[in-house]
DNA sequence: GCCGTTTTCGGCCCGACTGTTTTCAGTCG
């Protein structure tokens, strides 16, 4: 059955070549939208169209038609209206359609006009002369598309999404500069990287000043920059060295919440927004939310409010929402948002390795680190023989690696050392350690390092066993899954985060930028069966401590509760679960 | 194609920048 990702891929690929045929807008928009909530939908969409297909009519963004297409992908694997698309729309066009600069219009008149069906016809046309004759295709435009091209043909297999938490310290960099430029007010990185999505196509950057071209000259000279594609009075764009793109809008201070607003997004909750602001009479853009304007064309009327996005959303009267979940639909700021978990709340990390391992610091170390952030536990977790790779601990080594950590304690009165593992869990569930030696430590994160292609099937047996083991705390990064690199296993996660709400096991979101495993729709199946969450930065080097607010973002994008999360209890409470997880089992279903 | 505390028909967010035009179309976010 296809995946969410695939059919969400056969909704884009009918959109494109909708657009390139010149379809209405809206409906080609309809497409998209569906697109994205396919692609950010936590249910598993083919097992929902088998069991029963008139429930996809229930999401919002699949109506009728859209529903009826995906109930034929997950039943006869082809969609007819794509492949008669596929027929009527040379497959190389959806190439051009990347292009810096191209879109559907475009497209269409090099197709219709110079008989271009793929990158090289269009290079071809570009180098006979035969585009230059096409109305509105000037010498400026054609050299623009030969630069495009060439930077596409130089890219070569360059990313186009770049992972979290290697584009927010480039956007911070960035900022320290324009900060320190004359006239700068405000400063702030907006976009889906505000939103905390585990992956990002561009930056944006947002700067409130006095000096506009003071702060468009800061830009422009920053280093790592390649190519400028735009330099306006309020907006300016470029490629940094690498492919990422990187937009600055340049604002004055009165506005800026209004602006903070619409760039960070998403494009449907702005969407949703200025309906609303329509329907209380008034209208809403990057400039702030105005009253309407009397007539049907005139200029819009009063301010009622911009300078900060609080202020806009009460003028609304919503609730304001977190950029965390400004997502599909728009999220939800109808209701009073729950107590999501923040990165202040985190007193205790359950997921460390020391040099015992594969670790760079030592026990004292890791503690001084802990201490440092003001943590009140810290639990030592290096890994179990298997992962011998990673250095992994023999029963011997452990038993000697538990009295150090017991040691070490007296050195540290104000946090509680826990001596733990992180324990592989087998192919077919079995971990690596008897239970009289995992009976020894205060902590156990069961966790999948090897064999991550298995079926989902037995993916999920093997996570459900282990879960259901009484001595297992916490599972580890629980699909295995490198972003970018590596799908990971495909578990069924309602039977998954069903299991752990039940034995009271947590599920782990991993803080590491390129693991953000739980994954933000993983989060939110576990909130809904009230199962316990743990973020941990499993520290390996002293960065990573860094790495927590990728993580706590994760959990917020899954609507995750303070009470909910483990590492924000008090520590009597934390020392309570994991002396008897089940006995405070009920614990996470409480929020 | 989707959707409905104005609507089952008639709307569908809104502005900046570019290049080509002399008022606008296309792209992008």
């Amino acid at each position: 059955m296809p995946t969410n990702a695939e059919i969400a891929a056969s909704l884009t690929a009918i959109a494109d070549l909708l657009d390139i045929t010149g379809a209405n807008s809206f409906k080609v928009n309809a497409y998209r939208k569906a697109a994205r909530v396919a692609e950010s939908e936590a249910q598993d969409l083919a097992t929902l169209a088998a069991a029963d297909p008139s429930a996809l009519r229930k999401i919002e963004g699949f109506g009728e038609s859209i529903a009826a297409k995906i109930v034929e992908q997950v039943t006869t694997h082809r969609i007819a209206e794509l492949e008669r698309l596929r027929g009527e729309v040379p497959s190389g066009l959806l190439e051009l359609l990347t292009l810096q600069g191209v879109g559907p219009k475009t497209v269409h008149l090099f197709w219709s006009k110079a008989g271009v069906t793929d990158l090289a016809s269009l290079k071809s046309a570009i180098d006979s002369g035969a585009l230059a004759s096409i109305d509105r295709m000037g010498e400026k435009t054609v050299e623009n598309l030969r630069t495009a091209i060439a930077a596409r043909e130089a890219a070569g297999a360059q990313p186009t999404r770049f992972r979290l938490g290697q584009a927010v310290p480039i956007a911070e960099s960035m900022l320290a500069v324009l900060r320190s430029t004359r006239g700068v007010h405000r400063a702030a990185f907006a976009g889906s990287a505000r939103r905390g999505r585990e992956t990002v196509g561009d930056l944006d950057l947002l700067v409130s000043c006095d000096d506009h071209d003071a702060v468009r000259q800061a830009f422009l000279s920053l280093p790592f920059i390649d190519r400028v594609l735009a330099h306006g009075d309020t907006r300016c764009a470029a490629l940094l060295v690498g492919g990422m793109q990187v937009d600055l809008r340049i604002v004055d201070d009165e506005v800026f919440g209004a602006a903070l607003l619409y760039f960070t997004g998403s494009k449907d909750h702005n969407v949703f927004l200025r309906e609303r602001a329509i329907a209380a009479k008034m209208r809403l853009n990057e400039y702030g939310l105005h009253q309407a304007p009397e007539g049907t064309d005139g200029p819009v009327g009063a301010l009622v409010a911009a300078r900060t996005e609080e202020s806009i959303y009460a003028a609304l009267g919503l609730h304001v929402l977190p950029p965390e979940l400004r997502e599909i639909h728009g999220g939800d700021c109808e209701h009073p948002v729950p107590d999501l978990v923040d990165t202040a709340h985190v007193r205790a990390e359950l997921h460390a390795h020391t040099t015992a391992s594969d670790g760079s610091l030592t026990i004292h170390e890791l503690a001084s680190l802990a201490v440092s952030r003001g943590f009140h536990t810290l639990a030592i977790t290096d890994h179990s023989k298997a992962s011998a790779q990673a250095n992994g601990l023999s029963v011997e080594r452990l038993h000697r690696h538990i009295d150090a950590i017991r040691a070490a304690q007296a050195d540290f009165p104000t946090l509680r050392l826990l001596a733990g593992s992180e324990v592989d869990i087998l192919a077919d569930g079995r971990l690596d350690y008897d239970d009289d030696t995992l009976a020894l430590l205060d902590v156990v994160v069961a966790s999948p390092h090897a064999a991550l292609r298995q079926e989902p099937a037995t993916a999920t047996k093997r996570l459900l066993r282990a879960i259901a083991h009484p001595l297992v705390h916490i599972i580890g990064h629980p699909t295995g899954r490198i972003l970018l690199g590596r799908e990971g296993l495909a578990p069924d996660m309602h039977e998954v985060t069903a299991a752990a709400a039940e034995s009271g096991t947590a599920l782990e979101v991993n803080c590491h930028w390129s693991r953000l495993d739980l994954r933000d729709i993983h989060v939110k199946l576990a909130v809904a069966a009230g199962a316990l969450v743990a973020i941990d930065c499993d520290i390996h080097g002293a960065e990573d401590a860094d790495n927590l607010r990728y993580g706590v973002a994760t959990a917020r994008r899954g609507g995750l509760t303070r009470q909910s999360c483990v590492n924000t209890w008090e520590q009597s409470a934390l020392l309570a679960w994991l002396k008897d997880k089940k006995s405070t089992r009920g614990a996470g279903a409480t929020r």
